[in-house]
DNA sequence: CCTCAAAGTTCGGTATACCGGAAAAAACAT
DNA sequence: ATGTTTTTTCCGGTATACCGAACTTTGAGG
């Protein structure tokens, strides 16, 4: 395994049960692409896509930018949960508010 | 002014005072690049160069790659929101992301 | 052992990121 | 207005991001 980057790519991948097609495909890149992220050397991916494959990951793009410093556990959860908030229809943003407003009470 | 990035980077160079060059200088990049970055249709720079972009300009990369398809009112809504969760205990948080999970399912 | 699917690896090709330098256009003096 | 300097825009070329499809490995079950 060749860079920082891969091998974190890597190793994250794995804890969360991807395999290179299935992460692919959620993140609409190619599996051989993926794979040279993981395992070639000198791959410098674009903002676009990594973010992409970041996101599929529960982390934010900047994980994999600053080389040494991984993000506290608990930060790549909020980014996680906020991303899936934002995807959400209106309706349904507004019931999670409101329930966000019961648990500021206490 | 082409695209979404574009228009941030050139009002946000300018902000700072930066002109095409100086930027360049700093941030590594050519400034003919940098150029093609605020003012061409397609774009998509690597996760570095806007990393490095980005840090001069006093920014984060995800600054740029934020899509906000949200409304700018519906978006302060969004950013408001997230305050709130994170200002919550650690299981309250785990139970918003629960109601989360479930919301995705449609 | 053999089979067959799922996972990983390799490869050839196309599109485009990114650069250096030169032209054009502002900006601003004299 | 004319030269000078600073900033922006254009262009030709090279390296590489990224892809599809074919090939190879792994390993569970018969």
């Amino acid at each position: 395994m060749a860079n920082q980057l891969g091998n974190k790519l890597n190793k994250l991948r794995k804890d969360k049960g991807f395999t290179l097609e299935s992460l692919a495909k959620a993140a609409n890149v190619s599996k051989s692409y993926l794979w040279e992220l993981e395992n070639r050397e000198v791959k410098n991916p674009s903002a676009q896509r990594l973010a992409a494959i970041a996101a599929q990951l529960g982390v934010t793009a900047d994980f994999f930018l600053d080389d040494d410093a991984s993000q506290p556990e608990e930060k790549h959860l909020d980014d996680a949960f906020f991303r899936g908030y934002k995807s959400l229809g209106s309706p349904e943003k507004e019931q999670l508010r409101k329930i966000l407003e019961t648990f500021k009470k206490s």
